[in-house]
DNA sequence: TAAAACAGACCAACCAGTCGGTCTTTATTT
DNA sequence: AAATAAAGACCGACTGGTTGGTCTGTTTTA
């Protein structure tokens, strides 16, 4: 058994994410990894699969995670900070996998893409639930449009590959934790509607009306 | 005067926006549009030149409509209001612009990069601004760090280009309602915080103890 | 001693960009 | 108004360099 595989990918998720997928050639893997084309597709079937591979770790691993926090809570609040928790400290353990995730996954090719985007709705599908589960036992505000919150969820957690550093101002468990503070300010169904209503033009479209 | 160069680019947007910009050829450009290479390099310098420009309408225009927005409201919470609108229902106008430009800035050569930059920082800076002003005039919560706040508004926002379709369940203003909606739950001071701590397993980081 | 791991010269395909030339429009002169 | 000149718009065959991948062989491991 040798670890030149796992060497390969430590260089070339390094150089992705510097450069992108296109803006890195198989021979510069090679040479930053001291090995020879002959070691690199010896590994890999192609440069295509090295970007699947890069993306599966990733979403596997995200996955599983999302899995055992709602495996382990039984009721949305405490399920929905779980999950947050989990999905921003994996920016920290995966930051270059994510970057070739959310940059290059165009480039995948067609059977390598429907695998991954099974298990990347697959795991959307877990958030849409949370939420929807809280809406329903009446934990979360009824009013919000679930398809809406979702992604605003996703997105703000996702955007995190752009900006976060580990030698930022705050932790990655820092940041996790104001993301919760933010997500379930806005999900829980908080202070009389009236002061909030003061400062709108209009009642908003989803708010019931009677 | 021609109007070849508007016909290359509004070509060039949908094969990105499909395939990126590596998986698209400046003669599938040429071919597409009905034109050569001649006529191509007749209107741009380059490949590279091409993605510079289709970043730039879209950055530049972004940074008008927040500018316009910060003027003609002095209050924090209709500028948060209007920023966040105005910001959203570009993702209507510019999707595939906003595509190339999150996918592929990477590419860009050092010099169109730097001018870009400057832009994408303006705008950031406006909409840090706002919340700045807010927290310090009181009508925001102090606690919430800045930074953080920030970035998870723009990301919500931003992954818009990720999941919107015209023909969707939601009108694009529907969305930005929506939108407003969460920023503005989460960054009003609201009801006493004694029922939200309830469900908090501890105090988080960022609440002033005293 | 056989199979797995690795080396590196080589190749065919591709691609951004060039260049000499043509067509079309505009400006200038007669 | 016609003729001429000049500039701008556009054409497409060609090229030089690059790149992913192959193939034959050598070394290392089991």
């Amino acid at each position: 058994m040798s670890d030149l595989r796992e060497k390969i990918i430590q260089t070339s998720l390094e150089l992705f994410d510097r450069h992108g997928f296109h803006g890195v050639t198989v021979k510069q893997i090679v040479q930053q990894t001291n090995t020879s084309k002959g070691g690199f597709y010896h590994h890999f079937q192609s440069k295509d699969e090295l970007l699947f591979v890069i993306h599966d770790t990733f979403i596997t691993y995200v996955l599983k995670e999302a899995q055992a926090a709602n495996v382990t809570h039984s009721s949305p609040i405490p399920k929905v900070q779980a999950i947050i928790q989990s999905f921003v400290q994996v920016f920290d353990l995966y930051k270059p996998h994510i970057s070739v995730f959310y940059q290059e996954s165009l480039y995948l090719k067609p059977a390598y893409e429907e695998e991954i985007k099974g298990k990347r709705d697959e795991f959307k599908r877990m958030v849409f639930n949370v939420i929807d589960e809280g809406q329903k036992s009446g934990h979360f505000r009824k009013e919000l449009p679930l398809e809406i919150t979702g992604m605003a969820i996703l997105g703000m957690v996702n955007w995190i590959y752009k900006w976060y550093r580990r030698d930022g101002t705050y932790t990655i468990d820092q940041i996790a934790e104001v993301f919760t503070d933010l997500v379930l300010h806005f999900l829980l169904p908080g202070k009389e509607d009236s002061e909030y209503f003061r400062h709108m033009l209009k009642v908003p479209f989803f708010y019931e009306s009677e």
